[in-house]
RNA sequence: GGCCCGUUGGUCAAGUGGUUAAGACACCGCCCUUUCACGGCGGUAACAUGGGUUCGAGUCCCGUACGGGUCACCA
């Protein structure tokens, strides 16, 4: 067999050669140990959580060893690619502030020297690669239909074959004679290329996982698809070619490409490339609520599967982030505590502090992250922040918000900026509830009145409080004052005093306040009462107590 | 079915042959407190299972169970 012959009848127009992808792609020049990932999503849809908590692992390698992260999109497969895919990507990223030192940054727009990013733009490169392998003998074409190839699949599945593919002597297509393949050629027939594996089933090939460590497996011995019939290749060979190509050191990935790791490795060899390092992650799981088992995420069935869900609900990006951080590297929360203002893209990340095992996304956990996250906002901040989101995802609500700016700061900053701030706010769709009594008047139940106070004793107290009532008076003064009016009502001012002797009061003063509260707010918790009917002020204040009043 | 990966409290997890088996979330209790939060203190709760190896095993080896992945001209 003339491999030479072979090769130019396969590739006439491919005059492009790996050593001068070689000289145009040059090793980088980077300092010793930095390290090069690549995230490297198809655009068959949008971005998922689990595609996040990659790219940030991605992210964070390349930052915590000084190298390089790129974004490469993975457009090999036509029929499932959907149009914006690309931008649903690249608009998951910008939403999480996740950003790539190279690749792909947009539709149509990348940056970086070792581009196209783009996978279907780099035909030219795998035709090289590909020619050169048939030039040496290392792949064939192959003319097998889809029909007849899935009669193999039945016929080793009936003879319950151990391995199942195409190899050896089902591989009826890999000793073609050059006569007989220039006649399939010339009858029009379509053709794929596939690698000519050398491998031996009885032979073992070991590898290092950088999460798992040695892994052992049985060498590969099929016959894999290089090119596919329409010329672009399969996510195999294009691994192969890109990773090479664009220098990556690190192919961090989904355990579920583990068991391909040695078809990989074989190619690799063939092209006489070195092997990247392999680190396989674990998947983000989810309980089910049918079987209560452990499960993969699934983009159909799990709402919480797109990142988008967590930008709809408003969790701040921030959070997210964190809380994919814990799950990440498990004494990321221990580097939060001695670092409180640091930069979560700082944290020197660890490969090897990666779990094995799949993690359970915990919402839970994420609304506790997320509350330690707002918190610490200052209120400009978050009410920039609330704004944009309700912009988006609230309008009405956006409206009422954002008519009195100054407003709107204020009762944001309700102990806030304090040693213990408060932590009420896990998400922003949250936000319109829990400012709701500022913008409207509340319906106040009576039925939420404490315990010891009685439709009568209310009453008395709003009668008794609206003559003394000073909306000028600070929070100490405020409560003085409200401490004169129990001795009348037969309420203690102390809450002490009432603990050692709640028979002789019909209760305290802080009964009292939580009348004065659920009058104003029509709630039974709130921020600090004092402040809240500052910025209400008098008119309103006044009004809503004398309703309550009415009511009961 | 073959091959591979995994399994420490409800969840995320420390742990690399000798620990009273950390910590965080959730839950419960107490304290603080004008409410509720916050904060503080405390509590319930775990090495899937059976065999080895060893003076000693969550840690090493083998089997079993359970979960996951993979076996496409999808990635």
């Amino acid at each position: 067999m003339d491999n030479i012959k072979l090769a130019n009848l396969l590739f006439p127009d491919v005059t492009l050669t790996p050593e001068d992808l070689e000289r145009k792609y040059p090793p980088r020049n980077l300092p010793e140990g930095a390290r090069v990932t690549r995230f490297a999503p198809s655009p068959t849809g949008y971005l998922h959580i689990g595609g996040l908590f990659g790219a940030l692992t991605d992210v964070l390698v390349a930052k915590a060893s000084k190298g390089v992260s790129y974004l490469r999109i993975e457009d090999t497969d036509k029929k499932r690619e959907i149009d914006d895919g690309v931008s649903a990507i690249i608009k998951g990223f910008e939403a999480f502030g996740v950003e790539f030192t190279e690749g792909v940054t947009g539709f149509g727009t990348e940056k970086g020297d070792y581009g196209p990013y783009t996978q279907s733009q780099r035909v030219f490169i795998y035709h090289a690669v590909a020619k050169r392998l048939v030039e040496e003998g290392k792949a064939y074409p192959c003319f097998c239909s889809a029909e007849e190839l899935s009669a193999l699949r039945e016929q080793q599945e009936a003879d319950g074959a151990a391995i199942r593919g195409y190899f050896g002597k089902y591989a009826k297509c890999r000793d073609l004679s050059l006569e007989q393949i220039e006649a399939n050629l010339a009858a029009g027939k379509s053709w794929v290329l596939r690698f000519r594996s050398q491998g031996d089933e009885n032979k073992r090939i070991s590898f290092e996982d950088m999460i798992r460590g040695k892994i052992e497996m049985p060498e590969n011995i099929i016959d894999e698809v290089l090119l596919k019939s329409d010329g672009i290749p399969t996510y195999h060979f294009a691994h192969v070619c890109d990773d090479h190509f664009m220098r990556t050191t690190h192919v961090i990935r989904g355990e579920e490409w583990l068991s391909s790791v040695p078809k990989h490795i074989a190619m690799f060899k063939a092209c006489g490339y070195k092997v990247p390092k392999y680190v396989h992650t674990a998947q983000v799981m989810k309980l089910d609520e049918e079987t209560q088992d452990k499960r993969k995420l699934s983009k159909r069935k799990d709402p919480e599967a797109a990142v988008s869900y967590f930008v709809e609900k408003g969790f701040p990006k921030e959070a997210v982030i964190e809380y994919l951080l814990t799950l990440l590297n498990s004494n990321f929360e221990d580097w939060r505590r001695a670092n409180p203002a640091a930069d979560a893209m700082d944290f020197p990340f660890n490969l090897k502090k990666m779990g094995a095992s799949g993690c359970l996304f915990d919402l839970a956990k994420l609304t506790d992250v997320s509350k330690n996250v707002i918190s610490k906002m200052k209120a400009p901040a978050l009410c920039a922040r609330v704004a944009a989101w309700a912009r988006d995802y609230a309008l009405a609500f956006y409206e009422t918000f954002t008519a009195d700016p100054a407003f709107s700061t204020a009762i944001l900053n309700i102990d806030r900026e304090v040693p213990k701030p408060r932590k009420d706010l896990a998400k922003w769709d949250e936000v319109e509830d829990y400012l709701a009594y500022f913008f409207a008047e509340p319906e106040a139940d009576p039925a939420l009145l404490p315990e010891r106070v009685r439709p009568a004793d209310a009453r008395a107290l709003v009668a008794a409080y609206l003559p003394v009532y000073d909306p000028a008076e600070d929070k100490d003064a405020w409560f003085a004052r409200l401490k004169t009016l129990c001795p009348g009502l037969g309420y203690s001012p102390e809450v002490k005093e009432y603990k050692k002797n709640p028979e002789a009061f019909k209760g305290h003063v802080g009964d009292l306040s939580s009348v004065i509260r659920l009058a104003v707010t029509g709630r039974t918790n709130t921020p600090d009462l004092c402040t809240i009917m500052q910025l209400l002020g008098k008119e309103k204040v006044s009004a809503r107590l004398n309703r309550f009043a009415e009511k009961l």
